[in-house]
DNA sequence: TATGAATGAGCTTTCATTCAT
DNA sequence: TATGAATGAAAGCTCATTCAT
């Protein structure tokens, strides 16, 4: 009855909410998508959504929350058990563009939230966890960068790139693009 | 009653809308700005707006043409005048660095466009022209960066660097700013 | 609550608001009339009449529609069937003005579209079915009157009575005025 | 300078204020006519208007007074005179399509007043005067129809071939409909 | 007289949320 | 769980009217 990925119909209907939501919300915005838009595109009525949500502004904080802890948990597994300052960056690089190639939406809605929301509990997001990264390599003279220019670059390139794919201004291969990236990144980190 | 004084209550209503919009676009977003609050910032009712601008769709054609005009103009008469590539990349991040601190509402404003618009006239926007100036220096092998991913880079870059502005992580000086933005997008840039 | 009764709590609100609009359109037209005025009078708030009818344009297509397709079926059912077109023309007032002593609103609503509509679909109107009649009896030689005076004459005359009663003008009988009508318009279309 | 109508330019503001309003009015209802719409036709800004009127009630006032009074002045000037019943209906077929012909704003106007106004003077509209013209005839033997059908036959009759006629149903010339008409008023008041 | 900016009330419509079924 | 009708607040917009110039 379970085993990997069956049919869609499978997929419990507070997940196909988030994944509706998080997709609507990282492309309109949290005003500019309502409960009836997700509603819709998940095929039930608004009504139901509160089945699985207490509000709107519930369903902003569980995606908030579980993206974030997605990531988060992929840079503390992925990033910081590498040895080198230069290997965190090329890891980072990786895991982040690996994530955004995977799950387009979510990276977006980070993006959209970082923009739009007024207030934001940075401690938990992903970016504060980067920052620190790139602080401690600053403090022990391991790169020459601000922080948070460092996190700039990183993050801000990272995510212009995946905006510019979505408008089609590049058609590049994934791996074209990971490629590339991580070398303009890198070099950047690199002395002078 | 005053000649040709610039004091603020000269500045006519339009144009005073147009400031108020620029600002509560760039941290709202479309939707998430109502007239209501821009009429009560600039000190007039909702109706008074409808003066000047015929719909809010019409307030937000005004401004993107306006800043995007802007900011073109700008790159035409000060990044394309220079005779290398690294100059052009120098000069690019001077300029928009500069627009940014001058004007951090527009420069926001277009990155919320870029994010929120579903239809966008790409061919207008400052990226387009950018674009472009990357694509020749790539193939005239001035660069081994992807076009788009030299675009990222520095647009995605500095927009980003202000997003954390405006949240406070960053809060080194402008010209420091500037400074470490150029040594590090340089670096990028120069082959391995 | 109680089976297949006919009590008036057991109209549906889609019919309830088409009523109470055909009514207020009737009477103060259609910019006259407010959406807070058919929701008030139906016992709604206004937002609830969105769930109905998509806009106010959509409740006027819709009694528009539905007014105009009940008038050409009873004219089709009643009037075509004569055999003379003496008896044409006494069913046919027979017909309109038992249709407008049973549904005023809706008569007197085919009056104000008429009157104020800008782009009418003329082709959809009882008048044209009614027009077609006299166009062919006139090229018969069954009438001497002009097809448009016919028309006029026993859609005009009507509907003016209509009017005037309604004004208070004319009290008498419904079968007085029936009678007194038929007579003159039979007269009218009786040669010379 | 004043001469009988020059240059359009010589008409005084208020007339022409009259002049575009009651066409407005009799096409698009009162509420559906705007003081914007006036003036944008007549050439002038909204607060212009009000030099000339106190309110768009006034507006509407002075043009009910005025063609009320043209009209009343016509039909006791032009059909009181004669001293047959039949001469009078058949002067008045001709009075009424005659300022018609003339004057189709100010008719269709009276119509739409009548329609769409709540409240009306009764006693002050032409209706009223020619009402009494069949109540004297009817009560003399003069004629066998109710006053009131007569009334909607003659006023409803031609009111309704000017509505046709606007609608490019009906395309005869004047003087065709004016000897049709006449031809099938006069004989819906003969005899049996 | 006329303009044009502004007001304030009221319009149509949207939308998050509730609730009986 | 889900539906669908309804609410009520607020959105974008219109419009008669006022007023300084």
């Amino acid at each position: 009855m379970s085993g990997k990925g069956k049919s869609l119909e499978l997929v419990p209907t507070k997940e196909r909410i988030a994944r509706v939501a998080v997709r609507l919300f990282s492309k309109k915005g949290f005003k500019g998508t309502t409960i009836k838009d997700i509603a819709g595109e998940v095929g039930i009525t608004e009504g139901a959504i509160y089945r699985h949500f207490s509000s709107k502004e519930d369903i902003i904080r569980y995606l908030t929350r579980r993206i974030t802890e997605e990531l988060v948990d992929l840079i503390r597994r992925e990033v910081l058990k590498e040895r080198t300052f230069t290997g965190m960056v090329e890891r980072l690089v990786e895991v982040l563009m690996d994530f955004a190639f995977k799950n387009p939406d979510s990276f977006r809605y980070l993006t959209v939230y970082h923009i739009l929301r007024e207030e934001i509990p940075q401690e938990d997001l992903p970016g504060r966890k980067i920052l620190e990264i790139f602080r401690r390599a600053y403090e022990k003279g391991e790169t020459d960068l601000l922080p948070e220019v460092a996190l700039s670059l990183v993050i801000g390139s990272i995510d212009r790139l995946f905006i510019l794919r979505e408008l089609g201004v590049s058609v590049a291969e994934e791996d074209t693009l990971l490629r590339e990236m991580k070398k303009a990144i890198l070099r950047a980190f690199r002395g002078p």
